[in-house]
RNA sequence: GCCGCCGUUGCACAGCCCGGUAGUGCAACUGACUGUUAAUCAGUAGGUCAAAGGUUCGAGUCCUUUCGGCGGCGCCA
C-alpha cells in the first residue's frame, strides 16, 4: 500500500494499483448499497466508492463531511468519475469524526467572512494561498538573480514614516510606539552597507478605508538601491513584474484553470510597459473629467480609466511634487515635479509606487517643514544624508493588490489567509 | 470622515411598497433509491423577524434611535 497524494492518482501514476489516502472528506453521497466519498488533501480531489459488501461500508455510513480519514483501495480509471479517477475502497480509517459542518452550499460573504477559521479550507482559498506562494518565491528569485540582500526592518517603529494619521499608536512598556507604514527608511539605512537591499514585510495603515482593494495589514515588497537612477528603477519593476507573472504562469496552470482565472493576461505580461507622465495623465483624461487639473492627485476613477484603455500594467511618473511626500526627489530645473512613479494594473489602479529620494540634507529638511513634519524626529533619517549620502531609488508593491489583479479576485480580503480590515480581524 | 444598501430557523432567501395567526429551499432527523457528480423522492422537527422605543385595536411590515455587516467616495499599496 503506497501512500500517494491524491494528484498522482487523477494524474494516473497509480492506475490499478493499491493505494492509501490521506485527508479529508469534501463530498458524500449515499445509496441503499454504494456510498461515493469525495476525498481531498492539499493536491485535489478524488472519489472513493465503497460498496455494501465492502469490510468498510459502516465506517463510510457513519463518516460525515470534512471528517479526517486515512482509507486504503485500487486506484482505477473510470470515465463516470470527477476527474477520471477513483478509489475502490477496502479500508476505511476514520480520523477525526466531524460535527454537522456549517457552510454548506448556502453561503454568503457574510458568513463565510464568519467562518473564516473553517473556510480556509475550501478549494478557492487554497488554491490562491498556492498562487500566493509562487508569488513570493517568483519575486525573492528575482531579487537574489538581479543580486539584492534581502533584509529584515522592525515593524515596532519610534517615528511616523509619512504624515502620520495613518500609524497604528501602541503602548511599548512605558513609552508610545508604532506599527510600521512602509520599512522604506530602514531599507535606506542598509543601503549604505549592502548596495542593494529589499524586503517582503507587513506594512500597516489606520486607514479606515472600505473598498474592495484595502487591507489594515497588508505585505509590502520594497527595494531600495545606491546609486540607482529613475530609468534603472522602472526597469526594475517591470522586469519583476514580468518575471512573476512569467513564472507564476508557468508554475500555477492548474490553480488558474481551476479558480477560473485568466493566465494570459500574465503570460502577455512582457517589459517594456507603457509609460506615460503625469501631465500626459491628465491630458488623456480631461475629456472624461474636465474638472482635473494638474495638481490634482489622480482619483481611483481617473486610475481605473487609464488602466482599462491599457488593459494591462503601466507607469505613470513625473507627479507633482505637493502631492508626493516628503522624501520625493525633485527635477532638477523644475523643483514642481516629482521624480515618481507609480505602476498600475486594470481594476485595482496602483500596484505600486517608487521614486528617487531626495539625498540633499538641506532640500529634505525644507521638505519635512513644508509638509508639517518636525526634522528632530528623523534626526537618523538625515544622518544618512551627512555622512556619504547618495543618490537612490526604491519602490514598495503591495502583495495582495498584486494577486487581486492577477487571479481575477473581487475582493483583496481573498489575497492573504487573515484579513485585517477596519471591521475584521478575527480570527 | 461622507454617502448608499442589508440584518427573518444552523445556512440561503421570500414576505415589507399596500399592517391582520411565520413561508420556501438547503442542512439535520426518519424512510425510499445499483453510478452519484454539493443526486432524487416522501415525511419530521426547527423562529425573541438584530436591539430598544414609538404609532396602531393589531407591527416582520410604518416612524425614531442604537448595534452589527457589505460596498462607493476620499486616503493609499
Amino acid at each position: 500500500m503506497a501512500l500517494v497524494k491524491i494528484s498522482q492518482i487523477l494524474d494516473g501514476d497509480c492506475k490499478d494499483q493499491k493505494v492509501t489516502v490521506r485527508g479529508w472528506v469534501y463530498r458524500k453521497r449515499e445509496g441503499k448499497s454504494l456510498i461515493f466519498l469525495l476525498i481531498r488533501d492539499s493536491t485535489g480531489v478524488i472519489q472513493s466508492t465503497i460498496k455494501k459488501d465492502s469490510p468498510c461500508w459502516e465506517q463510510a455510513q457513519k463518516i460525515t463531511i470534512e471528517s479526517s480519514l486515512v482509507l486504503e483501495g485500487t486506484a482505477h480509471e473510470d470515465t463516470r468519475a470527477p476527474g477520471g479517477y477513483e478509489v475502490s475502497a477496502e479500508n476505511l480509517e476514520i480520523i477525526g469524526l466531524a460535527e454537522n459542518f456549517p457552510i454548506s452550499k448556502d453561503k454568503s460573504e457574510e458568513f463565510i467572512r464568519d467562518m473564516r477559521h473553517l473556510w480556509m479550507r475550501s478549494r478557492k482559498m487554497n488554491l490562491v494561498m498556492k498562487v500566493r506562494a509562487e508569488t513570493l518565491k517568483a519575486a525573492r528569485e528575482y531579487f537574489d538573480k538581479q543580486h539584492y540582500t534581502e533584509v529584515s526592518p522592525p515593524m515596532f517603529i519610534s517615528a511616523a514614516v509619512e504624515g502620520g494619521s495613518t500609524l497604528f499608536h501602541l503602548k511599548y512598556f512605558e513609552q508610545d510606539m508604532y506599527l510600521t507604514q512602509s520599512s522604506q527608511l530602514y531599507l535606506e539605512i542598509l543601503m549604505f552597507g549592502l548596495d542593494n537591499v529589499y524586503c517582503i514585510a507587513p506594512s500597516f495603515r489606520a486607514e479606515k478605508s472600505r473598498t474592495i482593494r484595502h487591507l489594515t495589514e497588508y505585505w509590502h515588497m520594497e527595494g531600495e538601491w545606491a546609486f540607482g537612477t529613475m530609468d534603472d528603477l522602472i526597469k526594475f519593476e517591470e522586469g519583476l513584474m514580468e518575471y512573476i507573472c512569467q513564472i507564476v504562469a508557468a508554475r500555477c496552470e492548474k490553480e488558474f484553470k481551476e479558480l477560473g482565472a485568466n493566465i494570459d493576461k500574465l503570460k502577455a505580461v512582457k517589459a517594456p510597459f507603457p509609460r506615460i507622465t503625469y501631465k500626459e495623465a491628465i491630458e488623456r483624461l480631461k475629456p472624461k473629467n474636465p474638472a482635473l487639473d494638474w495638481g490634482a492627485d489622480l482619483g481611483y476613477e481617473d486610475e481605473k480609466v487609464l488602466a482599462e484603455d491599457f488593459g494591462k500594467p503601466f507607469f505613470v511618473y513625473d507627479y507633482p511634487t505637493a502631492i508626493k511626500a516628503f522624501y520625493c526627489k525633485t527635477q532638477k530645473d523644475h523643483p514642481e515635479i516629482a521624480l515618481s512613479v507609480d505602476m498600475m494594473v486594470p481594476r485595482i489602479g496602483e500596484i505600486s509606487t517608487g521614486g528617487q529620494r531626495e539625498d540633499n540634507k538641506d532640500i529634505l529638511i525644507q521638505r519635512m517643514k513644508e509638509q508639517g513634519l518636525k526634522p528632530e524626529d528623523y534626526e537618523w533619517y538625515l544622518d544618512l544624508r551627512r555622512y556619504g549620502t547618495v543618490p537612490h531609488v526604491g519602490f514598495g508593491m503591495g502583495l495582495e493588490r498584486l494577486l487581486v489583479w492577477m487571479c481575477d479576485l473581487e475582493n483583496i480580503i481573498d489575497a492573504i489567509p487573515f484579513p485585517r480590515t477596519t471591521r475584521r480581524f478575527y480570527p
